[in-house]
DNA sequence: AAATAATGGTATATCGTTATATCATCGGTC
DNA sequence: GACCGATGATATAACGATATACCATTATTT
């Protein structure tokens, strides 16, 4: 292991001054050709590049930014990044990501350690139990924030959303257009207003068309978890025929469970999910689904930052994407026999 | 947006110097329990967190590491991720992901930009066609470095891998000895030594039984491009009766694909996979599978990463870890009227 | 030829910390 | 009362880059 060059060691084999040295490296000031060959020649011999904490501390730059992110291990969350480092690194930013799997703990210090490196800019999906004293700590370092898919009540960050709440109602109203009655609401997680306006989506639509109780079943955004939840939900709940789900993952773990019950999805069930991730069109049956564009919505994500970044006093603002309905196989026509009729 | 507060902000709140407050954030030096508290709630007061890159450069402490990674996409790296940052957290470590999407290029720009930030330790499953430069580049600058996963030829990093060629070998081995006879590779990218090794020891294998030819097909590591890839190879070579494929991912969409042509995976054709990921067992049939544990793989790696920062002049060592064969579903007997006998 | 402008390069202060040396002050000792 | 060792705080020089001001040379103008 060699060990790490630098400007003077360049500026020496060159044999010039560290003022020069770092002129050619940046390409500003008045240089003549031959001496910015030299240097150059120097740079690539030795394999120096500057370092990014000297250069960002005395001139302001800094091209870096995280992402802040609840659970890298889903597959919808998987694309937006692509969608944001795709459109950041056009711009020359590098993008870190920090998983907080959801745990208010580990975001803290993700966070802390993330102000502490004074990098240009965060996007962040706050962890679930996100307390205030988080909110007040970017807020004090000034850090170039926009909130994605959750959105805290103090609304000082910008922020990137999806229109959950006409999306659910669109489901929800599909649903019962088809004749279903009893249709449950299934998956998420308990605290965040994503799942809230959800719900009140799916309310409102049960309220129009008459219908209640409303049915409301917690599980976690997990596969596994949701075959098992399912069956619960159908042994306390026999006279459901639909399903709006919270998201693709508990949707598809749903539909395997009832599957294992002997039940068919889109016909003894309806099933309908959120997200349309790659899953959804491949399953068997496949899932009818919410869907949004996680690639787009990654773009339109990394846009705000840079706006924000650029033009850091402008006041807040919100920006929502619509779910559109894809129509498969999991969702159909209630049956006769299902559910007896009064 | 306040601006960022800094160490002089402190000392000026709590009427004492830079010097002092340094001391009493660090906990070093003697300060009296007056002044410490004075400079203790000014602190808290002003959410003030150290520069970490002033501090790094001065005290030359990192306590950043990066993960560059193929695909963060795939459920196996997720949790490998989990694992080396459950181990590194509780060591105080920052761990920032950099995703390549096997692309050397992004590798390129995102590890120059890690190299520029001068971070603690790097762990590294190298992308495609990486070439010599970005090797010699971390080596110039004495990155500590761990490999994962693939490992270069020059075989001057630390390295933590997967028994490949003895897993493969026992994944034909138990397939030939169900009595298959026509047993084709499925799946894989075509640079890197990984899939070269498994696929020797599936050559060898199928050597051991006096099996031939080997059949070999390509596919990207993707569900829905392996349902479209698995129908041209039962075209190519229709006398198939079993598949070994190169991780779990390829092996489920092949069931799909199969199972789109009227085939049933387990009796009609044996499918194997390799990883574990959570969707084998959920997949229907289940999927039999090389397992390895990605969550303990990855605390393994980070324990190797942080025993090569501790002692940066140990010579590079290799840690293989073996993957064991799960019996599920998707294998079985070979079919009297599947293959025609001679 | 003297004054002015353009060119190519360097010295130096600075960014926000930490490490080291240094400096008062005070109580205790002989 | 002069000396000593603790004690508690500070002044200052780094870390590796960049921005600015500045200084020599040449080249150009009149």
């Amino acid at each position: 292991m060699t060990s790490k060059p630098k400007l003077s060691t360049v500026a020496d084999l060159a044999g010039v001054s560290t003022a020069t040295a770092s002129q050619v490296m940046r390409g500003t000031g008045r240089i003549s050709d031959a001496t910015r060959k030299k240097v150059l020649a120097a740079a690539q011999k030795l394999h120096y590049l500057p370092d990014s904490r000297a250069a960002s501390m005395r001139s302001g730059e800094k091209r870096e930014i995280g992402f802040a992110i609840h659970r890298i291990a889903n597959p919808f969350n998987a694309e937006v990044i692509s969608g944001v480092s795709d459109f950041l690194e056009t711009e020359g930013y590098l993008v870190s990501i920090l998983d907080s799997r959801d745990n208010a703990d580990r975001q803290r210090r993700n966070l802390e350690a993330f102000i502490r490196s004074s990098r240009g800019g965060l996007l962040w999906v706050p962890a679930e139990n996100t307390d205030e004293r988080t909110y007040a700590l970017l807020h004090a370092h000034g850090v170039p924030t926009v909130t994605f898919l959750r959105r805290p009540g103090t609304g000082q960050f910008d922020h990137v959303g999806i229109e959950n709440m006409a999306a659910m109602r669109t489901a929800t109203d599909y649903l019962a257009n088809l004749g279903h009655r009893r249709i449950a609401y299934f998956g998420g997680e308990v605290k965040f207003g994503v799942r809230q306006e959800r719900i009140t989506g799916y309310q409102q639509a049960m309220a129009d068309h008459g219908l209640a109780p409303a049915i409301i079943w917690d599980c976690p955004d997990d596969k596994g978890e949701a075959m098992a939840a399912i069956r619960q939900l159908k042994a306390k709940h026999p006279e459901v025929t639909a399903i709006v789900c919270n998201g693709d993952v508990v949707a598809i773990g749903a539909m395997l469970g009832l599957q294992r019950m002997g039940l068919t999805p889109g016909k003894d069930v309806s099933v309908i999910g959120f997200d349309d991730i790659q899953d959804a069109a491949l399953a068997t049956p496949s899932l009818s689904t919410m869907a949004v564009s996680p690639y787009q919505l990654g773009r339109r994500l990394a846009r705000v930052l840079l706006d924000r970044i650029n033009d850091p006093d402008m006041p807040p603002g919100v920006a929502l994407v619509p779910a559109e309905l894809v129509v498969r196989e999991s969702t159909g026509p209630v049956q006769q026999a299902a559910t007896p009729q009064r």
